[in-house]
DNA sequence: GTAGGGTTAG
């Protein structure tokens, strides 16, 4: 019979019969949200002049729900002359779909006041307003509620309650909950693995979904999706792998929530190519989510041209992006310090009105920073109404990389006083401030200080700035207690600051014991080896500096190559070492060549002591004045507007010889330069730099 | 007789 065909009664009163059929049809609008005719077939119920029954109104009251025209069904409800307990249970029900969370816990307690007993509906309705509110303590009342009343190991109640605990961070109390179930189902086990993955412990979620295949539990496509979640997060491309099979073998590789958790998966394990397979098999479906996840690969394996290409297809196709989609292109500008694209999308961001969204507005903080545009980075943050930890962490963070140690001080304090928690986060980039700004008792005040005054335990990576902040400031015998009193030993990073220390401060002795480390912690890492080597050479011990390139070579150890870039005309232009690939190479040259006849007139001494090769003064003053950053200098001089300021890029540090240059560079020019390397900024203006020498 | 649970990109 179809659904229209039936809304003939009796003018007087309804019988059971057309109650029924009624009720039929209402749900049926409900379930097929055609809001349009249900109304219709309520002024008609109306018209016949006689109250309607409780039960037709509950249903009412549930299709209004459904319709997300709640305002209809609170009306309904206000007027009801006989509410019963299912009425109470379908308002809560409604208030909760409708995300009135407050209000479907008022009404819950209401219907306690008015001695209605909730049952095992209105308990799972109320539990899940809990669980998106995130208030833990409620639920656990509820919780002791639903025991009394007996719904407490009831299937659905339970499954709430477990993703209640789980979502409020209380994993170990989901687990009892979970335990005490006398039958358990796939909703359940889905609410465990994502309860694990959520809590951080994606192991654990792995591990479930292991006993729940074991268990012979059905796997359905909600399954698959947090399980694989959780692969990504893990980067476990072999088990991601293995599930992506068990999807195909299931016939989930259609479904949108599987199909974009791999695309995911494959992009968090860097496979790009496994990536797009998923993305583009089957063409349909595809949502923003699934677009989103192919940009996020494109910009964690720093390929933003690529990440770029793929939002202007999104767009032609008419999807709408949205903060997720900001927030990883961003992301992608700041790491690649491309300012043109990252304002192109700030523009877009106010124009999509995302500008307020707490993980946009922190990376554009992050990305202007990372640009080298301090103030505009300032202005950014300064405009968000209520910072959160993630935008006062990008701040700090961004004084950090300035070498502004006392600012990012001050950002703590600020932050502090607004009420916001640091987490480690916070003190990695301020323990880097003031490593970078030479402020060490501050810093070690506030390592020694972070656990017990804030609860955040140090870890590795703090010990690390620990030790590059007393190394950097010439403390090596400090540095060298610390590391020995340290609970573990250190890490590549701490060893590495450890070595970099040595080099600044000439301590050839230390140097070697920490590049030792370095070497057994990462063979491949040409760093230690090139470190090292500078020291050498700075002893002219060329023997030692033959040696350690055999060691290289026998290890086939690569040294990384160095290269820099600018971003000029709406495109990056990338420049190595003595590069000459690039179409302007002549005038470039031309350029290099005038600079220094002016930098040697101002005063400049090539300083070519940590060249390790053994070769005549003037050819390693070529081999310095060919630097990547010089190329990129010279490039962006005849390329860019006057007045607009260079900011160049450097995948390396900017050695010592190449920080002198660019001071004379920015005297002898008048331009302010600011050069960003892979440890923090340097403002060159006037021939001096913004770190003090101090880097 | 009506009312309820778990997925995918920070």
């Amino acid at each position: 019979m179809k659904a229209q065909n039936l809304c003939t009664f009796s003018k007087h009163i309804l019988t059971l019969t057309e109650s029924a059929n009624v009720a039929n049809i209402i749900q049926n609008y409900a379930k097929t949200n055609q809001l349009k005719k249900a109304k219709q077939l309520h002024s008609q119920l109306i018209t016949t002049g006689y109250p309607l029954c409780t039960y037709l109104t509950n249903h009412l009251i549930n299709m209004y729900s459904k319709c997300r025209e709640l305002d209809y069904a609170v009306k309904l409800f206000d007027k009801m002359a006989a509410r019963n307990f299912v009425s109470w249970t379908a308002m809560i029900t409604g208030f909760s779909q409708n995300q009135n969370f407050v209000e479907a816990m008022t009404t819950f307690c209401n219907m306690r006041i008015a001695q209605e007993s909730p049952n095992q509906f209105a308990f799972s309705s109320v539990i899940r307003a809990c669980v998106s509110l995130g208030f833990v303590e409620f639920g656990r009342q509820l919780h002791c509620l639903a025991l009394k009343c007996g719904f407490g190991c009831e299937l659905f109640v339970g499954s709430n309650l477990a993703d209640m605990y789980s979502k409020c961070g209380v994993i170990r109390d989901a687990c009892k909950v979970f335990e005490e179930m006398d039958f358990t189902d796939e909703v359940l086990w889905t609410a465990m693995i994502d309860g694990y993955a959520k809590n951080g412990d994606f192991e654990g979620a792995l591990l479930v979904y292991k006993r729940m295949v074991n268990e012979g539990v059905v796997i359905d496509h909600y399954v698959l999706s947090s399980t694989l979640s959780a692969c990504g997060a893990l980067k476990a491309s072999y088990s991601g792998k293995c599930l992506h099979s068990v999807v195909v073998r299931l016939g989930y590789e259609s479904e949108i929530s599987v199909k974009n958790a791999l695309t995911d998966m494959y992009s968090k394990v860097r496979d790009m190519e496994g990536a797009l397979n998923v993305f583009e098999f089957d063409f349909e479906p595809r949502n923003i989510v699934s677009y989103t996840s192919l940009i996020d690969g494109f910009v964690e394996m720093d390929q933003i041209e690529r990440a770029l290409i793929t939002f202007v297809e999104l767009r032609r196709k008419g999807i709408e992006p949205n903060e997720y989609t900001f927030s990883s292109l961003i992301k992608g500008c700041a790491n690649r310090a491309a300012l043109d694209q990252g304002i192109q999308l700030h523009a877009q961001v106010i124009r999509f009105t995302f500008d307020r969204n707490p993980f946009v507005s922190s990376i554009l903080v992050d990305m202007y920073g990372k640009c080298g545009l301090l103030d505009d980075s300032i202005r950014v943050f300064d405009d968000i109404d209520n910072p959160t930890e993630f935008a006062w962490n990008s701040l700090i963070s961004v004084f950090a990389q300035h070498g502004l140690g006392k600012e990012a001080l001050e950002t703590l304090d600020r932050m502090i006083h607004r009420g916001v928690k640091p987490n480690a986060i916070t003190f990695v980039s301020l323990l880097t401030g003031c490593s970078h700004a030479g402020l060490v008792d501050e810093g070690l005040n506030h390592f020694y200080s972070m656990e017990k005054t804030y609860g955040v335990v140090p870890r590795e990576e703090h010990y690390s700035c620990v030790i590059d902040l007393l190394g950097r400031s010439g403390k090596l015998k400090e540095a060298e207690e610390f590391i020995k009193n340290m609970p573990f030993e250190p890490n590549a990073f701490g060893w590495c600051s450890f070595l970099g220390a040595c080099r600044i401060h000439g301590d050839k002795e230390r140097g070697e014991i920490a590049a030792e480390k370095l070497m057994q912690l990462e063979p491949e890492n040409s760093g230690a080896h090139v470190l090292l080597s500078n020291i050498y050479a700075k002893e002219q011990r060329w023997e030692d500096v033959k040696n350690l390139r055999k060691m290289m070579r026998d290890a086939n150890v690569k040294k990384l190559p160095g290269y820099s870039w600018v971003d000029a005309g709406n495109k990056i232009h990338i420049f190595g070492v003595e590069d000459w690939s690039h179409p302007r190479k002549k005038e470039i040259y031309e350029k290099l060549d005038s600079l220094l006849d002016m930098m040697k007139e101002a005063g400049y001494i090539p300083c070519t002591e940590s060249i390790p090769l053994n070769v005549d003064e003037q050819t390693k003053e070529k081999l310095l004045h060919r630097h990547s950053e010089r190329i990129a200098i010279a490039f962006a001089l005849i390329s860019m507007p006057v007045g607009k300021p260079i900011i160049v890029k450097k995948n390396l540090r900017v050695c010592a010889d190449c920080h002198s240059a660019i001071k004379y560079i920015s005297k002898v020019v008048n331009r302010m330069i600011i050069v960003r390397d892979n440890s923090r900024f340097h403002h060159f203006a006037d021939g001096l730099c913004s770190c003090g020498d101090y880097w």
